[in-house]
DNA sequence: GACGCGTGGGA
DNA sequence: TTCCCAAGCGT
């Protein structure tokens, strides 16, 4: 697979290292090698932008100093530090490692990649970040950027989506990897991958590897990386009930195995399974069908209306959700006690922990109260 | 091995 | 608007 001489291996090691001694990004994660540091910032790096990534770095570390701080955190403290980064599932899983790494290693951090990746949440590109840069261990981090910047380097066709093709690349990077520098290796990729290599509007004139770069040489840049087209998301229709009662809106917690779990919406109505199950529903009767379902689960009575704003709408990675408002103001204080959620004051919004969904949703709500005036 | 899981940015 | 992409992992 790899057909670079011993010579050129070490040309491309100091070529790129040197180019990295001199144009590392300053990033908050980078300040020290801290295990802790490194794992944190990795976590919220899965399919996230740096950019989005360094505000929340920061408040993290400030709320979360420690794993123990980390591992005895109220769970929605960790939604609340998560709050519109998606993927939520990463920070109840950090957690979850937090609690193995004291209960079952002393708190003492495993140096090697397959024990690092018995810690849940921690894949075979995480376990590669912290086995290089904060136990200088000779792993390749294999990422997007590492499939791109490698695919083009030595031309490697083979489908990056595949989970068979990682190994691939794996043993590629082995020998073209420094065992001094594993880590600054690793993290010099990255850069690259995020400045003259990029996906879009590369500048692989000025990269510091082109004459490495056999796709760049070849002018076939544009055939790498190779990966399959990903799914189209799937249409979904729901109804969010905005209720209002004397002492707050209502809001429920979403259930712990379904998107955006553990996170605070309106109650929302699944159109598709009210029409699957009610196919004979207009737009005049649906309201009330509506009402019936919600006083059946909650023995809470409402009287619903539309909203007159245009729908909200919100994709997901494989869900694209259309969401229709509806609003009841209840003068007279409900009996909750068959409620799964809870009620809330405009005041204490913030203490909950909002999907991306519910703030546009609240958004288009307020914009209605104030259309009204 | 295929699918579920968020969000924001850029063309 | 729509599409693709960006430091992936669990099941």
């Amino acid at each position: 697979m790899i057909k670079w001489s011993k010579p050129k291996i070490k040309e491309f090691q100091t070529t790129l290292l040197d180019w990295y001694d001199s144009n590392r990004r300053d990033l908050p994660w980078r300040r020290d090698h801290e295990p802790y540091h490194i794992w944190v910032s990795e976590i919220m790096l899965q399919q996230t932008q740096v950019n989005t990534v360094i505000p929340y770095y920061q408040r993290f570390m400030m709320v979360f100093p420690t794993v123990e701080k980390l591992a005895n955190a109220p769970e929605e403290q960790l939604l609340k530090a998560w709050e519109g980064l998606g993927y939520y599932s990463r920070v109840r899983n950090m957690q979850r490692a937090a609690q193995q790494l004291l209960n079952d290693d002393d708190g003492q951090w495993p140096h090697t990649k397959a024990e690092l990746q018995e810690l849940v949440g921690i894949g075979p590109y995480t376990a590669g970040a912290i086995a290089s840069i904060a136990f200088n261990q000779p792993e390749p981090a294999v990422d997007g950027n590492a499939f791109r910047v490698f695919s083009q380097l030595l031309e490697i066709d083979a489908d990056i989506t595949k989970p068979q093709t990682r190994s691939l690349f794996e043993e590629a990077i082995r020998k073209v990897m420094p065992t001094d520098r594993p880590g600054d290796f690793n993290q010099a990729i990255m850069d690259l991958g995020s400045s003259y290599m990029t996906a879009k509007n590369s500048d692989n004139e000025h990269s510091p590897v082109r004459k490495f770069n056999q796709a760049y040489l070849d002018g076939r840049l544009d055939e790498f990386p190779v990966r399959s087209k990903r799914l189209k998301p799937v249409d979904k229709q729901y109804f969010a009930l905005v209720i209002e009662t004397p002492s707050g809106f209502l809001f429920q917690q979403r259930a712990g195995n379904e998107l955006l779990a553990k996170l605070w919406v309106f109650p929302l109505v699944d159109a598709d399974q009210l029409k699957a199950d009610q196919p004979e529903l207009n737009t005049t009767t649906i309201i009330k069908a509506i009402e019936d379902q919600f006083a059946s689960e909650t023995e809470i009575q409402t009287e619903l209306q539309f909203i007159d704003i245009p729908i909200v709408n919100h994709t997901f990675t494989h869900q694209k959700w259309h969401v229709t408002l509806l609003y009841a103001n209840l003068q007279k204080q409900p009996d909750l006690s068959h409620f799964s959620g809870k009620v809330v004051p405009v005041e204490e919004f913030s203490t909950l922990a909002w999907p991306t969904v519910q703030k546009k949703l609240w958004q288009a709500f307020k914009k209605r109260q104030i259309q009204l005036f």
